[in-house]
RNA sequence: GGGAGAAUAGCUCAAUUGGUAGAGCACCGGUCUCCAAAACCGUAGGCUGGGGGUUCGAGUCCCUCUUCUCCCG
């Protein structure tokens, strides 16, 4: 078998700046499918909001990593990269190319580093740990830790309730320290090892990335994100705290409840959506190679024939 | 034309009887091994619309100009 064909080629991007379109007209070329890493693509029913592939374009091209769970069974980061080790393998035994589009840093840093361990949560601990922070709150759960945790809670961060109900909960269910744990994790080896990986993210300059944005934003509006929101809330969107908080969605909910007005729901997604891009911006820096950044030019698409990957070292 | 009110950080607004201006959001920066488009932390930011006056001291009281909003003609 070929060398090209144990290449992983991982295409990041803000939102909004055409990544789509650009991973369709690679993969034709190049004889790829697409591994979408897209932490919103990944639920049935958030089509508009997440500007999800459509259909023809997913007849073109086969695209993987979309509609793959729902509300009641709530996707992480490590049953994504379950799934993505079997896709992968099934692409490269039809000798395709994988390539990998997105804009969820922590699930696209999977391919690249260490995310999760062994440790599993059971639904009794997990329920157990909710228990006791709706009764006593963030600060009975720190409590319980440091108990745990006679030498230190290592590098947790103590005034983030998420961090802390997770700790909690993988203490319990690990029986060990969270010094031990944060050892242990230290010691596993970089994930996909069986290839080279290569990469190259995507950007835009400022204010023709804010145009896109709130003209993508008033083209959700008309093709029925609101009636899109109404039917996941039937669903139990609120329920799902991420999701009912995702860019749009949670705008969206706020105008149903009568907590936005509707003349301001443009903005205020386009707002929302722009601080996603910052967000994305500053991972893609930081975890993404040295100079594998591309601005696509003003008006233009990119130029797919000619990608500079970079690869990891 | 007459009357009333407002003007404070990029935006929305706070500031007890006059005592050297605060918050939320945005911006900028940072953190996170399983909810990550989430969650959390930090920095910076103001000749308080202009000018004058009273006072030891004015965002606060007085005068004046400018701008905006509303009401009456």
């Amino acid at each position: 078998m070929s060398e090209e064909l144990r290449t992983l080629s991982l295409l990041g991007g803000v939102t909004a700046v055409g990544k789509t379109d650009a991973a369709i007209e690679w993969a034709q070329q190049n004889n790829a499918e697409i591994l979408c890493c897209d932490s919103v693509s990944f639920y049935r029913g958030f089509d508009v909001g997440s500007a999800k592939p459509d259909p023809e374009q997913r007849k073109v091209i086969t695209h993987h990593g979309l509609d793959i769970c729902d509300l009641e069974t709530p996707m992480d980061v490590g049953l994504f990269h379950q799934y993505a080790h079997k896709i992968i393998e099934e692409i490269h035994r039809q000798k395709k190319q994988v390539l990998v589009v997105g804009g969820s840093g922590f699930y696209l840093e999977g391919f690249l580093n260490p995310i999760a361990d062994e440790v599993e949560v059971t639904e009794e601990i997990r329920q157990q740990v909710q228990e006791l922070f709706s009764e006593g709150g963030k600060e009975s759960a720190l409590n319980l830790l440091k108990q745990l945790n006679p030498q230190g809670l290592g590098s947790l961060d103590q005034l983030n309730p998420v961090r802390v109900q997770r700790a909690l909960e993988r203490c319990l269910a690990s029986g060990k320290s969270l010094i031990e744990l944060e050892d242990a994790f230290q010691k596993i080896p970089k994930p996909y090892p069986q290839f080279q990986k290569r990469m190259i993210w995507l950007d835009r300059e400022k204010e023709d990335l804010e145009e896109r944005i709130e003209w993508r934003t008033k083209q959700m509006l008309e093709a029925g994100f609101v009636e899109e929101v109404k039917t996941l809330v039937s669903q139990g969107l609120e329920k799902n705290a991420p999701l009912a908080h995702a860019v749009g969605y949670r705008e969206v909910l706020a105008y149903l409840k009568n907590e936005l007005q509707e003349s301001d729901l443009i903005s205020a997604i386009s707002l929302s959506t722009r601080r996603l891009a910052a967000k994305q911006r500053k991972w893609f820096r930081k975890k993404f190679a040295e100079g594998s950044r591309m601005i696509i030019p003003r008006g233009q698409s990119l130029d797919v024939g000619n990608l500079e990957w970079i690869s990891d070292t």
